[in-house]
DNA sequence: TTGTATGCGTTATCAA
DNA sequence: TTGATAACGCATACAA
């Protein structure tokens, strides 16, 4: 019973054709005689034949498949990305190989010559957290790539949002609030390039607007629930003469609600609240919480119709920076008004 | 410049060697000479060379592939697992074929005829939405699998925890605190596996410690938090009489917790939360929250483990479910206690 | 419409 | 230690 896997040529002898014959009734029926046609197709199911697709590639010299490159896995929206990218490629016949380094891991060229031996057709970036190296290393092979996410990165096309423009989106709307103090919880711009734009995107629009965007209450931390409370119990408790807060992701909003739920200061009263929403579950999170939303899953698809255009042949055009949206909940709760200050400044319910 | 990518035969002409000998060279350096070994790899920095994978999996059979089903990415705990298990695959040498079938797609053969014609060396299917077929299909082409999550199912060995034990723990708590009347927010067990065994096990553990789970609030909807918040206002508005609420996973729970912040309901003073922690951020949601921290990341290194195993000719035995955990925050907050019932049995704070 | 023959790039077997 | 040669399974150009 240790036979191995059938084979074309197990086919063939089976319907008593040739192996030609065969490859050539699973890819272009339309060649072949309806007799022959199906005879072989009962051989196929008969045998259990899959096509071999090791074999199919070194004749064929493409593999139908897509790497990616997707660093930070866990707490970021690039699981959205990849539903979407791997989707719609599959849509098109294309299967996702995944590589998800840890940290120090995506550095490696070691990565992306892994996914260079599998003969991936293309390569899709995520974070644009690769090593120089990658680009070159792509580019010598000749495998087109995109990068998701980061639209200002060179080397390649990208498909994604501009940063400055969604800050642009929240700032405004605090400003036009009247808020002239606020503060920042966000990623750390060190470690990470899309925390590192979107902490310089809030800072130039504050500055832009005239807001007050004091040192104290810049706060840089890791993605995550605890981290946002953390953060923002730092912010009650050095008392930042602050009006309004903005949350460089979802999970970094929560922690932050949930903090300013038990120290009982009121949102939108005593303090407001703007979140960027990576995840599309920042809206869920309060009633008068603004959220800017951001076009994760188009993302992917978008990168995924690119790379199949390329793939194709075709040279498709730049295409600009995709949409982004404010969400202003107004109409499930208070919307953010011009908070009461109270006499020095203070936040209202920092004790 | 169109010149196609270096072969092994044209390191083996540029070195002065045969093909075989630079293939041992890649391979095997202990059987190569010094001398010969250093113009080899000279002559493979020169070219720029990679190994193309398909000629090699044609030749070893084996691809150092591992495919990966996983039927919906999005809102899941999913990404967690699938990180853990690429990790874990890649330290050795294994590389990830992911397939993210939106729902119904999860159910096409078609699925797993592309990872065998992809020549995987193995599949990992998580949360066994598949079909039947595709056991049957795996069985057939005698490709190695595991199941991931679910260890009731069948045909293959499975790495996942007890659900019976998880909702042991969290019942068994809310129990012994006093409480004898609780809801239950969970996933929709009509389409979802675990949403079902879930919801199956809070019911039995209910029973078992005779809490009373009334109809009126058993509610199911998708995981997510506005649903979460839904469910819990439905709650609130029909007045039904528990004293705690399980939430079956961490996106409900805040949307729950939400629900419960807006309509004045004091946790855990009015009501109690607890909630099942597949994204490992409920703990963050709310200080008097308690959760079951599911092995969510273990789940996938084990089950990388056991693959490998498994394609080194080993025979693991079938582990035992993982370990779950009660995480009660009474630290970081009041631990819930006895409610506080209104005369007529109804909940504080539902006006 | 179908069969034949060759090549794809690597590993493995067997000699030298 | 190295070289020659034969698979591996499929697609395709060419012939029939």
């Amino acid at each position: 019973m240790k036979q191995r896997q059938a084979s074309l040529a197990d086919v063939a002898r089976l319907a008593g054709v040739s192996a030609g014959t065969v490859s050539r009734t699973l890819s272009r029926p339309a060649m072949i005689s309806g007799a022959t046609r199906a005879r072989v197709h009962a051989a196929v199911d008969r045998l259990g034949y899959v096509a071999n697709g090791s074999a199919r590639a070194l004749a064929t010299r493409r593999t139908l498949t897509v790497g990616a490159i997707v660093p930070r896995f866990g707490s970021s929206s690039f699981p959205t990305m990849i539903q979407a990218l791997e989707t719609t490629l599959a849509v098109s016949g294309y299967t996702l190989l995944l590589s998800a380094p840890e940290y120090p891991r995506s550095l490696e060229p070691a990565i992306v010559r892994t996914l260079l031996e599998r003969g991936v057709d293309a390569v899709a970036l995520l974070g644009a957290e690769q090593a120089p190296q990658t680009f070159s290393l792509l580019a010598a092979h000749r495998i087109p790539f995109v990068l998701m996410w980061d639209l200002d990165s060179s080397g390649g096309d990208s498909i994604g949002f501009d940063e400055r423009s969604a800050a642009a989106l929240v700032v405004d709307h605090l400003a036009d609030l009247g808020h002239r103090s606020i503060g920042f919880i966000g990623g750390r711009a060190a470690a990470n390039q899309r925390a590192r734009s979107r902490f310089r995107a809030v800072v130039e629009n504050a500055a832009r607007r005239g807001l007050d965007l004091c040192e104290q209450a810049l706060l840089e931390t890791d993605y995550g629930f605890r981290e946002g409370f953390e953060a923002m119990q730092t912010l009650i408790r050095a008392r930042a003469p602050v009006t309004a807060v903005i949350a460089g992701n979802d999970y970094l909003a929560a922690g932050a609600l949930s903090a300013l739920d038990r120290a009982g200061i009121a949102v939108p009263r005593s303090m407001s609240i703007a979140s960027f929403n990576d995840n599309e579950f920042a809206a869920y999170l309060h009633p008068a919480l603004t959220t800017v939303r951001l076009p994760i899953a188009a993302i992917g698809e978008q990168a995924a119709q690119y790379l199949i255009a390329r793939l194709a042949g075709e040279r498709p055009s730049r295409t600009g920076p995709l949409e982004v949206e404010l969400i202003v909940r107004s109409s499930t709760g208070p919307a953010p008004r011009q908070p009461e200050l109270t006499a020095d400044g203070r936040v209202e319910g920092t004790k």
